[in-house]
DNA sequence: GCTATAATTGAAAATGCTTTTCAATTACTG
DNA sequence: CAGTAATTGAAAAGCATTTTCAATTATAGC
């Protein structure tokens, strides 16, 4: 098994820079409020609901709504650049989007997100289709703890 | 690596049997609302949403109320004999409860549902844990794909 | 730089799932 | 079998998310 490689700091800027240049290509506008939604969580660090983006985000711009946080969030999705993490106690937060075979290490405590290479999962996903019958698309792999600076 | 167990008809069974006794045992009484519930789930076969669960219970259990359901998964999720199944679409769905180290593979189509042995992530979690300053409590591995039925 | 125009916005209303409330019913104990 | 507390289902309340809509604004073309 390699070993495990958790995304630099370096990494997540480029995992999350470019956002709002990938929406104007899209033909999608630039906005106060976009800015506001896509600097909010590109420098977060951690998974953040609907709620927590329109709260941090009315700091850069009073006006921002809930609402459009939603319709911003619909379309960086689509996009591929944000993607929902799901937790045991929750699946409504967000973050930025998982590259490749990259798997998640998540903080219960403060939802810090770690991203990582290095497992293979593919010689048990061949088993698998072999044993069950099943055509395997996809999977899921998350593990969860608690970060050094919450212990 | 061991090779994939998936579980076996038998051994669904065994997971589902004795859910009316335990609750029981923690002084819960047997209805015919929770008996309802319970038989369903223990059926399916596939993961079931709390209105799927109601439609179906109310087959055998004619006055069974939507409420009750919600109530009864509440009580189940509690003694540990259920749990909800997490799914890019959606995580509102309940299954018989994972034991152990057991792991899930879903159906895309259908929300058939397999458990299985098999990997061993307890090498990968130690190295996350080192590089990373982690305390990894938990963690999930499921795979998604299209069961023979659905192909 | 200005204007026209269609995209975008935020507020309010609507929706839909889940939880709470409450009086009536029912499983279980003695 | 009777007493009692748990359980029930219906209706109401709660809450997150989506839709509606008139006002605003980013951008393309001049």
């Amino acid at each position: 098994m390699a070993q495990a490689h958790i995304s630099s700091e370096k990494e997540i800027k480029e995992r999350t820079g470019g956002w709002l240049a990938r929406l104007a290509e899209q033909g999608y506008r630039i906005t106060g409020s976009r800015r506001a939604v896509v600097d909010v969580l590109a420098e977060a660090g951690t998974s953040l609901s609907p709620a927590e983006i329109y709260e941090q985000g009315r700091v850069a711009h009073k006006q921002l709504g809930l609402v459009t946080v939603y319709r911003t969030l619909e379309k960086l999705e689509e996009l591929g650049l944000v993607q929902r993490v799901h937790r045991p106690d929750g699946c409504h937060a967000y973050i930025p989007a998982l590259h490749g075979h990259e798997h998640l290490l998540l903080c219960q405590e403060c939802g810090r997100v770690e991203y990582f290479r290095g497992d293979d999962l593919s010689e048990l996903s061949r088993r698998l289709e072999g044993e069950s019958g099943y055509t395997i698309n996809d999977h899921w792999l998350q593990f969860f703890g608690v970060c050094a600076a919450c212990q």
